[in-house]
DNA sequence: GACTATTTATAAGG
DNA sequence: ACCTTATAAATAGTC
């Protein structure tokens, strides 16, 4: 609490009374609850968000007005994809983070299914103008766990670094210009793909 | 703070430094706060969805999980159409509570939008096959105040009321079944209606 | 995961 | 509706 504003004492300002997790009866109670309210709850998403570097959307529709409060500003929607499009283009050009890996693991689980999901409509098709060769099945299990390359690849400060000695055929999968990035991502139909953290540390 | 744990002294467990809203550099340490201050937003969400009744949709996509955190759990988009269709809903069984006028007034602004742009393209087809009579042009702006019946419509706590005294075309306009009210609002093909709030008291 | 000192959020009153 | 303050609630740092 501030000590640098003027000391004026109120006598009745005791808001003793613990919160009751129910429905505001009082009409005017519950908006200015509500108003106050919405401003914490935005502030704790920018922190959150600010502090923690995570994407985040919030919409609130409330009766006090037409149109919904949003976080952040921008309406926009936020997928998996674009968050993980955001997410990979910070941690090429920024700092290798160990934990990033779980989202790059995401993106190779979802080409995996991409891939077999293309063979098996050709496989169906019994067709021959398959642009994914036969020779690339995957012999594993897209949904088994993706081997941890965190393990392997020490903590380093390099700053758009294109000559990380560890694991050279990982980083030109992360190689990509815009572009291809972009390519990478979109191109992706497989809803519904069943994913898990392939990370047992990581918190759902 | 609960005082019914032991009181074991921890000698330094002393946060007295104060939040600096910038990304918490030390990973693990971010990834700790992460997920305190995630249960933590959280919680604030559930507290103003129950003591205000909003409705809201809070998604969070961190590195740490392939899955965005999602409040509420069941993953609904929620949309503006579909949160007045319950709040409507409630309104009429519950209480007339005058702040969920403006509710209404969205509604009602939505369809007169709709009756304006069915007419137009009638007009521009100089189409004779209109669903809609020429005879129900609105000579009124749609985007202009729409008077407020909230100072006429005294409280009151009828329950599923059918013979509130006061307004009965408005009342009318209420009382539909499920299927019709289902109907009003998903039939609405216009989107960026540039609504205004018609109640001056109303926060954005 | 647990605990607590402190900061932060907010209910009630002006 | 905005300002203030006393208290409740959240959380940073530590074990």
């Amino acid at each position: 609490m501030e000590f640098n504003k003027k000391p004026i004492f109120y006598k009745f300002a005791i808001p003793r009374k613990k919160v009751i997790l129910s429905l505001i009866e009082n009409e005017t109670e519950r908006k200015v609850s509500y108003k106050k309210r919405l401003i914490g709850l935005l502030k704790k998403a920018e922190e959150l968000s600010t502090l923690c570097d995570v994407e985040m959307a919030l919409i609130v529709y409330s009766p006090y007005s037409d149109e919904p409060k949003v976080f952040p500003n921008l309406v926009v929607m936020v997928t998996k994809e674009e968050f993980t499009k955001k997410r990979i283009k910070k941690f090429i050009s920024i700092d290798m983070n160990l934990f990033y890996l779980n989202d790059l693991s995401y993106v190779i689980k979802k080409n995996i299914l991409l891939i077999r999901k293309i063979m098996k409509e050709n496989d169906d098709d019994e067709g021959s103008t398959s642009n994914v060769p036969h020779a690339m099945t995957p012999q594993i299990d897209p949904l088994a766990e993706i081997p941890s390359m965190g393990a392997s690849i020490p903590r380093n400060n390099y700053q758009n670094s294109t000559d990380i000695p560890q694991s050279p055929s990982f980083i030109d999968l992360l190689n990509l210009n815009d572009d291809d990035f972009v390519t990478l991502l979109d191109d992706l139909s497989v809803n519904n793909a069943n994913d898990q953290d392939s990370n047992p540390s990581n918190n759902k």
